[in-house]
DNA sequence: GATGAATGAGTGTTCATTCAT
DNA sequence: TATGAATGAACACTCATTCAT
């Protein structure tokens, strides 16, 4: 199942018209915008970095915050695919009979996605609280479709007495609180820190297993 | 007990070298760093903002930089000081027999403080990864100091039997990102949603008690 | 023999590569730095002056230092060119049978080359005292290169026995003192006074030439 | 006959009015006027380096320009007061019977000046280009009453048969020109080689007197 | 007399963007 | 399509100077 989980990749195999001059724009500003952020980054040293001319930039995005939304917002959609479509679509079919291996098999995906855009992650997460559109994209498509398919699940799963009866939106705050989480200490705060993935995964399973058991 | 939690009027009180002008700079500047972010905001802006000159600001502070700094700065030590000190203090005395209840006494004060500081938390939160030296501040105040005291804590709960018995640290992580993401969820990411503080809170809090309790 | 003794021109000449608006740069530049000197010329006024936008001198020099460097630097070898090759050569090829016939022939071309370029000529000697990289430049190239073929000159004048036997570079300094001294005098200290030139220089000749004889 | 031959001291001594704050202003803009020019000094610069507060600058001297006024002008007429009653009386009655001695005399008194008053002398030489007011006064005060003296002085000299028959004016510039040929060589361009000056200032007095001896 | 906070015009420099080539 | 010279507004910061204390 070899899924092709890069963002990157996925774009410049899709989109043929790319130049190389422009993917070679794109990467030069994914690498600058997620580590010094879009305001501090100049469109001069995007240029540099891409070994183009400034004028170039130009002509394929009018604008600076063209270059960022045609990198933010194609990964919106790659962000929410898997979820909406694949996803769902399993569970349904009884693939995961279980919640734990739903959210086993989820977590294991996030990551790999994860691992392979970091730097388009950070750009999103970054630059989301300074650009009011990017939050508006992010709700509609996240937090509205992501979330109500997640509510759904949450309900099918409690129908079949897997998880406790509490509003299945609480169920899925916390499960994704949980997992990002793990996810944000893990690759964002202490990425350095020496960390057995495995069971840390196992735990967070654990954890939030117990946390929303139907049980007690 | 009506801790003194905003910041910034304890900040005010306690230098009382502050010129009138130089509280409204401060002011400007966090609201104006807040909503746009510290690159994408001139200090010009600021200085208007705050009805002074520009050159004003930089008889205060001598980089915008410095500005950031005496912002933040003092963030981070107030932003720690109750757990390392007070709360500590407390469990020890047995004032909190149960982690439940330290929890939602944690809980309560916390989503306080939140509340009155908000500004300067985003601040602290966004640009955070655009500053190595906040960085390593973050990392030296909370994440090591902060984090130590909280697995000193679970440990204490975890031989009272209170606790599951699995590695402190990860105890910690779990009940931090529980509690983070939701408050981070309910003012940052949807504060203008429709929230039922005092459930969800209730919720929260029962969600981590079961995902760590020792019974199962 | 109408060599090109104009740095400017040759420098206009010999670099294509330079826009127009490069040479209005440097010619405003010149004209504000040696009028008002280098520190209190503001690249506004040079920019305004010369005609262009004020960002379009910092896109050809990276900084008003570099425009200041770039102005006097090919000054320099300029500068000295003419003795460290040409002159010498001439000397030692009995061009200059006397060393009244070779100090007359070095007046008449320094006092040609001082009057196509006495802007740079004032830029140099007046930025010299505050840049210390200006001092160390002009120490390895005149006072060290130019000041070294002229003790050899002296000492191939005083063997021929028309030169007085003290040491050379005193003998240099003295000619070199009496010559640019009515330069100074005549183009720094006094331009507008009303001079006769041939007799001046003449007279000057003459005063080194009995400074320095050998006969007494 | 120890004369008082610093202005510093001198100006310090005469004006009791200067209070001590005064008086380290003026030093301390001397000493960064000298090394960094007028134009490249601030006022608080020399605020700081004064140890006053940079309003004080202003209750003494309206403006930067009238502090570098206050401090170069004393200077013109302490450059000229001895040239044009001390020594000039001095050889009119007959103090110095040789062209030769009244040299020798005013060598020695002049570097004796000099090394007293070398920051002062820098600044007013620095200067003199930038500010026309300085220019004038350089002109009337140095360049017309002692160059008269010396024209007068040199007309004695040539009545006496000791000197060569020349314009006067010329006797005086080829003069002027080698001793202060000698002492910038000695003191501004080379002050860190090892100068024998005895040596120097006997060759240099050899050289002017050749230069306009009567003899040849 | 002395202070130093305050000023706002001015500084050198960077910026996103345009456009002739 | 790509270039890079040119722009001028905006930037962070400095300056000489003022004035209430």
């Amino acid at each position: 199942m070899p899924e092709q989980d890069s963002i990157l990749e996925g774009l410049f195999q899709e989109e043929e018209r790319l130049t190389e001059k422009q993917k070679k724009i794109i990467m030069a500003a994914i690498e600058s915008f997620s580590e010094k952020g879009y305001a501090a980054t100049s469109t001069s040293e995007i240029a540099k970095k891409a070994g183009v001319a400034e004028g170039t930039i130009f002509r394929h995005y009018k604008t600076k915050k063209d270059l960022l939304m045609g990198i933010v917002s194609p990964m919106m959609a790659k962000l929410i695919a898997p979820f909406v479509i694949k996803d769902l679509y399993k569970v349904i079919n009884h693939k995961y009979e279980h919640f734990e291996d739903f959210l086993r098999a989820m977590m294991e995906n996030r990551i790999a996605f994860l691992k392979n855009n970091m730097p388009l992650i950070r750009i999103l997460i970054q630059e989301i609280p300074f650009h009011p559109e990017l939050k508006e994209q992010f709700k509609e498509h996240i937090a509205i479709k992501v979330f109500e398919r997640f509510v759904t699940l949450a309900e099918y799963y409690q129908k079949k007495g897997q998880i406790i009866d509490i509003p299945a939106y609480s169920v899925v705050r916390m499960t994704f609180t949980s997992i990002f989480g793990f996810l944000i200490a893990r690759y964002l705060i202490l990425p350095e820190a020496d960390w057995d993935d495995k069971k840390e995964i196992e735990l967070t399973i654990q954890f939030i297993m117990h946390g929303l058991s139907a049980k007690d």
